[in-house]
DNA sequence: GTGTTAATTTCGGCT
DNA sequence: AGCCGAAGTTAACAC
């Protein structure tokens, strides 16, 4: 990994076209040779990069280039595409290589499918007397997160989602469409179940007739826990 | 700006829970706060990352901290979450601080507003007669990017899409559904125009009677220069 | 390999 | 400030 701090301007030309203004900035190129041009600021989106597999080419500026007080110049580009990135460096103020090696990679916890385990174990969650049919029900359109039961016997398929949005309502609809066309299983009704839902994901499924349940994420957990400590 | 290589063990607690094991890698502190960790290969998303506004305490390491290797603990904690990032260093290869102010930002050109206002420009592009009725045609469910009319005077819902897929061709579907109930307008067609469309989303289009075009940029930019030159 | 879906998404625009 | 939609999204997973 090689960390250059340069005031630099930087063109990119592919999917869109885009430019750096002249200004001090961390450049990031890693040993796949993707390259990432960081501010000061902001979040953990670069200003600019390259994605791998792309190839640094870096050259000395010609006489038009040296003229406006260019020293380097680094022409990354795509080896599958055709995105190119040129970084124009005016001054270079720090320049070093290092070793890192392979990354071990991150280890994550808590996402959509653990939602989906646990209110699967939690099925009451949803309303007294609610029993799980089974996780992942599959259909000619894909896998309902869930099908189950509410006390009265009647199908009711859930779409689980972290943050609910119009496209899992959207989504959730096609599968009670073609869910109610099952004469062993229709009347089916749905639940929409998230952490948080949006406004305008509650209206419409609403007016499709789509319960909206919000899930507590650590409360489930807190189940499973005192489950655990049961037993 | 704080660039740090050393071998690291991270553990981040918030929206998920996840952990990185002990490895050389890349710490960037920014001026705001935020911290990056970034491996040596992978995109230019961080291995992990605490978004700002947050605070970075420096310590040094507990009895049993340091009895494991560690040499200095890193708490980042999150100003308005309980988002927490714990990184346990055993070993600093390069510590340098930097200053960089503030960054004049990117400029952009060629994303979907650019696309909208270019078939805006040249509507023709959709057909022989075609005129345009207005952008951003306002229904109670959002805008309709292009209101137009075809060569027999009918109207036509255009949506644009950089990358045309399954949601775009739902999203005009509800505005198609919507503006055919106004007796002002019905009958109104769809077409769903994008630089790429996918095969599915086209299937899903086309089965709706939804024409689909493809735009290409490149000649409707082209367009755009001749019409400059002229003038 | 292709297509689909989630993401600690982030980012910008508009209400 | 909150909500919505796009992104040079990227990345994991299923088929």
């Amino acid at each position: 990994m090689r960390l250059v701090i340069a005031t630099c301007s930087v063109d990119y030309d592919g999917r869109l076209t885009a430019h750096l203004p002249l200004a001090r900035r961390l450049l990031v190129v890693k040993a796949d040779g993707s390259v990432l041009i960081h501010s000061d600021g902001g979040s953990y989106k670069p200003l600019n990069w390259m994605s791998p597999p792309c190839a640094l080419a870096e050259r000395a500026p010609d006489d038009e280039e040296a003229a406006t007080g260019v020293v380097a110049v680094w022409d990354v580009s795509h080896l599958k595409s055709d995105d190119r990135l040129r970084v124009l460096l005016h001054e270079v103020h720090h320049d070093t290589e290092h070793e890192l090696g392979v990354d071990p990679g991150l280890v994550k916890d808590g996402v959509e499918a653990h939602l989906q385990a646990l209110l699967a174990e939690h099925i009451s969650t949803l309303g007294e007397g609610y029993s799980l049919v089974r996780r992942e029900y599959m259909t000619a359109i894909g896998p309902v997160d869930l099908l189950a039961k509410d006390a009265a016997g009647v199908s009711v398929a859930v779409e689980i989602k972290r943050r609910g949005e119009i496209d899992g309502v959207e989504q959730l609809t096609r599968y009670l469409d073609l869910l109610n066309r099952d004469p062993h299983l229709a009347p089916v009704t749905g639940v929409f179940a998230a952490q948080e839902i949006k406004p305008q994901a509650r209206t419409l499924a609403e007016d499709r007739g789509i319960r909206c349940v919000t899930l507590d994420y650590a409360a489930l957990r807190g189940l499973d826990d005192t489950a655990g400590r049961l037993f």
